[in-house]
DNA sequence: CATTTTCGAGAGCACTGCTCTTGCTTTGGA
DNA sequence: TCCAAAGCAAGAGCAGTGCTCTCGAAAATG
């Protein structure tokens, strides 16, 4: 509703905002370890201690900041997929879901720091609060709609799955897309951190001296990855995968 | 040759080790963020510029540290592979790839913020200096004897290769593994920082309320991971479970 | 034995996160 | 309209940090 209660209020959201702007600033220019209260609070011409009436510790800061990054990187990740064309094919879910990989690469490139603070190690006193989980899940939701968009057009082929596995691949399920297959669902949790591995590879500098055309080789790891889940199958002679579900 | 150059030297390389021991301590109770050379010395009974004498910042202990984190997961990673029975089929092979990702992954979950400080985000001002990269290489070439073994035996199939990453296949292969088709040596590649994702997403808390069975998962994703790079897929250890092969 | 090098100790600088107290300003109820 | 309550900025201060410098003692070297 955001109800005009007085210039103190507004106040005090221009405030907050200024402050979150500055410290990005300095996370962008030289990383969550050396981003400084006491910085954050000169620049913006006010005395530390005032800062502590927004924010009421550094560890608060940094979680504002990763709120943020996630909202920024999920919001990134969705916008790659509306603004893609509509699949028309098996071969377009793959396309769809090598677009999504490479608009998330692309984030990560845009704000290294950012991505260090949510994918990185996680910072000193680190206990992710409940305020994160929301937007953590943004990308994970944009793949998994991928994935369910090609399931109900029918071109999505069963990834194999041992016997061991089958309890944990129905709690995935259960609690992630009761409307894929389990064995889809395994292989999509398993490509969602790998993607990460490629990109925090990447950005972390593992891949110095080693991978020169990593534009190409990316999409590479992205479109072996869709294949794993079962994207991009002609599904020769399937019918349109009926939608086994997951309960017993 | 260690000749004994007196009771100085001797001291001197005494001293180091307290430190980096004591300093090791403290990265594992409390994270790399909060190493403090002040609190290294106090514990070491010295004052905190004495401690300047051996390194000469806190950055460069903290390379050391790296350093030996790198020496002790690669030590890990082809011990594995030492003590692990000769391979004598294909399926042999992807057991073995499999029991040395399990390797990796177990180091890491013992010396967690060990892990962190070499895969996690890298810290503040540091650019990995040349000392770094040897080390480094360790748990990357335990990966590529395992695929050798495999294609020496002949058990190792082909993935697919696409044509505009031809340049960079053969670039990689020859310079990591000249033995080996290029098309291996991608997936290869490929496959290493997915091992890391899978590993960093489990100790950095992504999979919180989302993987229950990681022991499964991850032997099921190892498992994948060596399928792709064209080694005999199946789970290791467990009495030869035909895996439903993904129908192409 | 004399000299050079090496080392530990201490003081000190500039910085950090954070707390507490002191006044000033805005706010909302009587 | 007035006044107490709440919100706020500022300053001083505490305990800690990385790092530099100087000084005196000890060891290695000639």
């Amino acid at each position: 509703m955001t109800t005009i209660r007085g210039a103190r209020a507004r106040a005090r959201i221009e405030v907050t905002a200024a402050i979150k702007d500055e410290a990005r600033r300095q996370l962008a220019a030289e990383g969550a370890a050396k981003l400084s209260l006491r910085a954050v609070a000169r620049e913006l011409g006010m005395v530390s201690s005032a800062l502590y009436r927004y924010f009421p510790s550094r560890d608060e800061l940094l979680t504002a900041l990763i709120v943020d990054a996630y909202d920024s990187i999920g919001a990134a990740a969705e916008s790659a997929l509306a603004t893609g064309p509509t699949p028309t094919g098996p071969a377009a879910h793959a396309a769809r879901w090598v677009d999504l990989c490479r608009a998330v690469r692309a984030w990560a490139l845009a704000h290294p720091h950012e991505y260090a603070l949510i994918y990185g190690s996680p910072v000193p006193g680190y206990t992710a609060p409940r305020d994160t989980v929301v937007p953590a899940a943004r990308v994970g939701n944009a793949l998994i709609s991928v994935v369910r968009d090609a399931h109900r057009s029918g071109g999505l082929a069963l990834p194999p799955l041992g016997e061991e596995l089958r309890p944990e691949a129905h709690r995935l399920t259960a609690t992630l897309a009761p409307d894929l297959p389990p064995a889809v669902v395994v292989a999509l949790v398993a490509a969602w951190p790998q993607l990460f591995g490629l990109i925090s590879f990447e950005l972390f500098g593992q891949f110095n001296h080693v991978v020169e055309d990593r534009d190409a080789f990316f999409a590479h790891a992205a479109a072996r990855l869709a294949h794993e889940i079962g994207l991009g199958a002609h599904t020769p002679g399937s019918p349109p995968a009926p939608a086994v579900l997951p309960g017993e």
